[in-house]
RNA sequence: GGAGAGGUGGCAGAGUGGUCGAAUGCGCCUGACUCGAAAUCAGGUGAGCCCGCAAGGGUUCCGGGGGUUCGAAUCCCUCCCUCUCCGCCA
């Protein structure tokens, strides 16, 4: 969300920003509701002080004086009216706080333009794309490849997209996450896990409600959600809550599953474990000072960049054009991975300065020193990373020809050996 | 899942229909005292929103929501959570 008040002074840098995300918002009708919401509020806040102002000079009459009963007959009036403009104050207020919802975030300056994935700048590219091993296949197509990871049966035990992963292949989950975390924690994030059901309020904060409640799975009675992603129970962390200044950045990274219902499949890109309606992902989050977010933003790419590194993976970096920012975003970098089989980029990490739109939401702030008053927090995420697309691309660009796959020397202390076999 | 108790400011804890955003204590901040500190004394110390250039004014918030009433922290309904005991269980 963002601040009503930028909104209401600074029309014109909203609209620029609708325009530099191409999208379209008639920011006209926000205003509207805007300057009614505010009519009315005065005017309901005008007529309690009548009734506070009466209040008080009854409690100083004699209860059953003529003055007294008086008084009572002339504030029932009062009371109903009150009552009645209440009513229409909240059915404005909740129209206001839809429009104000409807707002998406402010890209930052150094944000390129563009309208869409074709205009995104390649920030940066690592590793050699050409010196790919000349066996890569891909990964659905190596020899033995349903052995470790069994798509038909887990489309059997529950539906296409939640495939079992076997012998190397569920200890290539594990070795990856371990990697993760244990990387992530020596980059100064707390490993934290976190529910993996969150109730409505926890998915309006983070902004899956109400707009995409069909791109999660919801549980019946109890009416709770499975995440998409840890970033939702980790942000949720601190919601409603006042940090000291002096902790910040806070640093937080969690593994959890992650529950996708995906309404669309695109053809290609679904297949084997591009993509999956239940993954494992680790994910990074920060809480930052205003002033740092930046910063923080640049630090947090590099923290998941070196995991790719560590993993030998040729990997670009794309910094998102307006048009690809996504709604809550100031600014957006994707990392995507070589997968030298399909020979396609595959996206394994966003990272994401949220500014203040989230915290705003969620209500996170911080005591500042030098004004003692709260302020809100900025927040940040990345995946830290995203495992099966990063299996898939350990798998391709690593095929031997003896049809094994040799892992990265970073890995085997936790896979426990240098060769997955099928 | 069953029975009981309870949710009040950073914390503890009063308040059971009116002048209560809320006593008191602790904590914290400022000042006095001190070479400095402790102790002591005095004062201050919640968050949001609206109006206003500002000074300031108004209003909301006592777990959430709804109701009764001229008026609700206080009464009623409902949901959530915590604690104690019992049951079940990885």
């Amino acid at each position: 969300m963002l601040d009503p008040k930028l909104v209401r002074e600074s029309p014109d840098l909203v609209r620029t920003a609708i325009a530099r995300k191409h999208l379209t918002v008639d920011l006209e009708a926000v205003l509207a509701v805007d300057t009614a919401w505010r009519a009315q509020l005065q005017e309901v806040e005008q007529l309690r002080a009548t009734q506070k102002a009466a209040n008080s000079a009854m409690a100083a009459l004699p209860k059953g004086s003529p003055e007294f009963v008086a008084k009572v007959q002339e504030m029932k009036a009062v009371s109903a009216q009150v009552k009645e403009r209440d009513a229409t104050l909240k059915v404005t207020e909740d129209k206001f706080r839809e429009a104000m919802l409807g707002l998406p975030n402010l890209p930052h300056a150094s944000v390129p333009d563009g309208a869409g994935p074709d205009d995104n700048v390649v920030h940066a590219t690592h590793g050699d794309v050409n010196a790919a091993s000349p066996h890569a296949l891909p990964h659905w197509e190596i020899p033995g490849f349903e052995r470790l990871f069994d798509f038909g049966r887990g489309a059997k035990v529950t539906g296409a997209g939640f495939p079992f992963y076997i012998g190397d292949g569920a200890r290539l989950v594990r070795a990856l996450l371990s990697f993760f975390l244990d990387e992530d924690a020596k980059a100064g994030y707390v490993e934290v896990n976190p529910p993996i059901f969150v109730n409505a309020a926890s998915a309006t904060a983070t902004g899956q409600l109400p707009d995409k409640e069909g791109q999660m799975y919801e549980t019946t009675p109890d009416h709770l959600y499975a995440v998409p992603t840890a970033e939702v129970p980790l942000t949720n962390f601190f919601r409603d809550e006042i940090l000291e200044e002096a902790a910040l950045p806070v640093k937080r990274c969690a593994y959890t599953p992650c529950f996708r219902r995906e309404a669309g499949s695109y053809g290609k890109d679904v297949r084997g474990l591009n993509r999956l309606h239940q993954f494992d992902k680790v994910e990074l989050l920060k809480w930052v000072h205003p002033a740092t977010s930046y910063d923080e933003l640049e630090k947090l790419r590099a923290d998941a960049e070196r995991l790719l590194q560590k993993l030998e993976l040729p990997y670009r970096v794309l910094l998102m054009c307006g048009g690809d920012l996504g709604f809550a975003q100031s600014k957006k970098y994707d990392l995507e991975v070589w997968g030298a089989g399909q020979k396609r980029w595959l996206e394994v990490s966003s990272c994401s300065n949220f500014e203040a739109f989230q915290s705003r939401r969620a209500q996170i702030r911080f005591r500042s020193r030098e004004s003692g008053k709260p302020e809100l927090v900025h927040t940040l995420n990345g995946s830290g990373l995203a495992v099966p697309r990063v299996l898939a691309a350990l798998l391709e660009n690593n095929l031997q020809a003896d049809g094994r796959v040799r892992l990265p020397a970073a890995l085997v202390p936790h896979f426990g050996k240098e060769y997955v076999s099928f």
